[in-house]
DNA sequence: CGGGCTTTTGACGCCGCTCAAAGATAGTGG
DNA sequence: CCACTATCTTTGAGCGGCGTCAAAAGCCCG
């Protein structure tokens, strides 16, 4: 299940170093952060941590999605956080995390054990400072979140779940590729606070009006951008932030 | 309308010296702060920050409530925090807020302007760590606060509120006081994703089952705790921070 | 006492949830 | 290569919680 990479891979080259919690560090800091990193990866599906355990190591994402969710006693989850590339898994300052964190897609993390990582945010601002742009971020993120959470139709949130994805693709406009769809139905209704059928209905409405098509379940195409947009709720410039 | 109080107040005596940014701060750190800030007092209702103003000043809450909130183009409102005494308003590294930032009751801030403060921040590591802590305590909160508006019922949400309030107020047990409600019904509404009418009938329910009494609209009383607790929907050790 | 606010309460309808079943898709072993 | 199965997804029917609209009641301040 879980696999230790014991290739020593230079940060020099990785592929989130300027984006991850090391973005700001100069050579020697990193140099201190090579010496206790250790490369871990997870199979999509797997459990990175569980809510309430100890919290050995920090992270970085390298590559792959990891979701954070929590439940409640009867069974309800909500996703309250989803990681990409150069986030960072952990909560210095507090030895437990009370949510679940999970692999969605297969992961590859940037593992730093816990005590010496901590000593050197006490000793190099740079990282300090990082993260507390990254947290910043996240609040920004999590506060459009609960708008949308709060107040959007079901209607609404799969467009601007959907919106927010051709954003983060990066796509060049023109034309109309595929875009990845990286949750199922089930884990896109815990993201947005709906049931599976819903998200369902909602999609096969945007599909039948032809704003999006879905060639297979887990890619998109967006037909009508435009529209999209107009689905959202949101206004003209676009308020969210993910 | 914004009253600019001259007063010079030591730091030293600050109510929330050891809970604001500056907790960290040693006396030399303090003293380069205490040269910078200026308190401002706002009644309540006033408004602080309008969404996507230039950001001249960050601040601490030393008294009162905030709210920050975010609106839609159709009207729609969703409260994305409320800021409590030794909390930090402003986002260094933007220069705009994308929120509404209001006083509910009367508050006074304590405000630093933006340049020298974010030169203090690259400077002192106490500062930035402080920030670090306290932007992961706010997305803690906010991530429960995205399975209330997810997952929760509208019992549930008032009911979570309710207890929320009876924590933050530090109460003895035994005794029955009246806890401060500090918003109104449709501020409430805005902070639990629902609408007033809901609020107010929600209330009246667990006013009815003898969980809570309302002496008047801006204060209520627990009369069974655990009943209370039951209809949070949360589990026995309460997940919920705020 | 009267006007403007907030809050409560009622009636009704709709959106999204529940329950149920059929349809796709992928993986497995014969 | 084709069942056979497990899982994911779609679609339908029906219902209920919460929103909407409306009006009455309570409270504050002049």
């Amino acid at each position: 299940m879980t696999v230790v990479f014991n290739e020593r891979n230079k940060c020099s080259s990785c592929p989130i170093r300027h984006r991850a919690v090391c973005a700001r560090c100069d050579d020697d800091e990193l140099a201190l952060l090579e010496q206790i990193k250790v490369y871990r990866s997870f199979e999509a599906g797997q459990p990175i941590h569980w809510r309430g355990d100890e919290l050995t190591h920090f992270s970085s994402l390298v590559s792959g999605i990891a979701a954070l969710t929590k439940t409640m006693e009867d069974g309800r989850t909500q996703m309250v956080g989803l990681l990409l590339p150069s986030d960072f898994v952990g909560r210095p300052g507090r030895d437990t995390v009370d949510f679940d964190v999970t692999a969605t897609s297969d992961v590859t993390l940037c593992c730093f054990k816990r005590q010496p990582f901590e000593e050197i945010v006490e000793a190099t601002p740079h990282v300090a400072q990082r993260m507390m742009e990254m947290a910043l971020d996240e609040l920004d993120a999590a506060r459009d979140w609960m708008v949308l959470l709060g107040r959007k139709t079901a209607r609404e949130k799969i467009a601007t779940f959907l919106e927010m994805l051709v954003r983060r693709s990066h796509v060049e406009n023109m034309s109309i590729p595929a875009i990845d769809l990286p949750l199922t139905r089930e884990e896109i209704a815990n993201f947005l606070g709906l049931t599976l059928e819903t998200v369902s209905r909602q999609m096969s409405a945007l599909k039948k009006e032809g704003v999006v098509s879905f060639p297979d379940r887990r890619h998109f195409e967006v037909l009508d951008l435009a529209a999209l947009h107009d689905a959202t709720g949101d206004d003209a410039d676009g308020g969210m932030i993910v």
